[in-house]
DNA sequence: AACCAGGAGAGAG
DNA sequence: CTCTCTCATGGT
C-alpha cells in the first residue's frame, strides 16, 4: 500500500466517515437540487468560511431561490443582498449568474475546460463541482491538502496539477473515495486547531 | 481589533 | 510562469 492510501486509512480511522460533518457534499445519492446547492456552495465558499456560506444559502432558500434557474430569474440586483454574508457579494453574484446561464443550457457532457471558462471558476472550484456535484472521479486540491502533503513530506512540488496527479495516480479512480478523502482532509485540518 | 476563512481574475514583470 | 493586488463579509 502506498503512502497516499495509508493516509486515507489513517484519516478514516481518526475521523470515521465524513458524511457526518459533510452532510450534503458527501451524501449519495444526491437529488438534482442538492447537486445545484453544491454548485452554488462551491462558488460562494471561495476565500470565505463555510459558516458564512450557510448564511447565504439560507437567504437563498428563504427567498425560494436556491436553484440555478431561480437565480437567473432573480438578476444581479436582487441576488447581491442574498449572498452578501459570504463576502465578495458583487462578484460572487455575477459568478453565480454566469454558472446558472451555463447550466441552463443543460450540457450533456460537462467538461472541465468548460467550467474553467466560466468567470469565478478556477481549478479548485471546477474540480469541486465535478467531484461533489457531478460525481466525477477528479481529486480536489485545496490549501488544506497542500499543507497536509507538506507536513507529511509526501511531495516537494506543491502545485495544483502535481498534487492532483499524485493523489489520482495512487488511488483507485472512484469518486466516492475521492469525495470522502478530500472531506476528511478538511475535517482533519479543522480538527487540529 | 487585527486576522482569518475550503479562490480567482487581472495586471506586471 | 510567478508574484501582487483586489474583491468584502462575519466570527473570534
Amino acid at each position: 500500500m502506498n503512502q497516499i492510501k495509508s493516509l486515507y486509512q489513517e484519516l478514516r480511522k481518526k475521523h470515521g466517515k465524513p458524511e457526518g460533518q459533510w452532510k450534503l457534499w458527501c451524501k449519495r445519492p444526491k437529488t438534482k437540487s442538492e447537486r445545484e446547492e453544491v454548485i452554488i456552495g462551491a462558488i460562494l465558499t471561495q476565500r470565505t468560511n463555510w459558516r458564512n456560506v450557510e448564511l447565504s444559502i439560507s437567504n437563498l432558500k428563504k427567498a425560494g431561490a436556491c436553484s440555478l434557474a431561480k437565480i437567473s430569474k432573480l438578476g444581479a440586483r436582487k441576488l447581491r443582498p442574498l449572498v452578501r454574508p459570504s463576502g465578495f457579494y458583487k462578484t460572487k453574484a455575477d459568478y453565480l449568474l454566469g454558472a446558472a446561464k451555463f447550466f441552463a443550457r443543460k450540457p450533456k457532457r460537462i467538461k472541465r475546460g468548460d467550467l474553467l471558462g466560466l468567470k469565478g471558476v478556477g481549478k479548485e472550484t471546477a474540480d469541486s463541482i465535478l467531484l461533489y456535484a457531478l460525481d466525477k472521479p477528479i481529486f480536489v486540491i485545496d490549501e488544506y491538502t497542500r499543507r497536509l502533503v507538506k507536513e507529511k513530506g509526501l511531495a516537494k512540488d506543491l502545485s495544483y496539477d502535481h498534487l492532483q496527479k499524485l493523489f489520482e495516480e495512487n488511488l483507485s479512480k472512484k469518486w466516492r473515495l475521492y469525495q470522502d478523502f478530500h472531506a476528511l482532509i478538511v475535517i482533519d485540518a479543522k480538527n487540529k486547531k
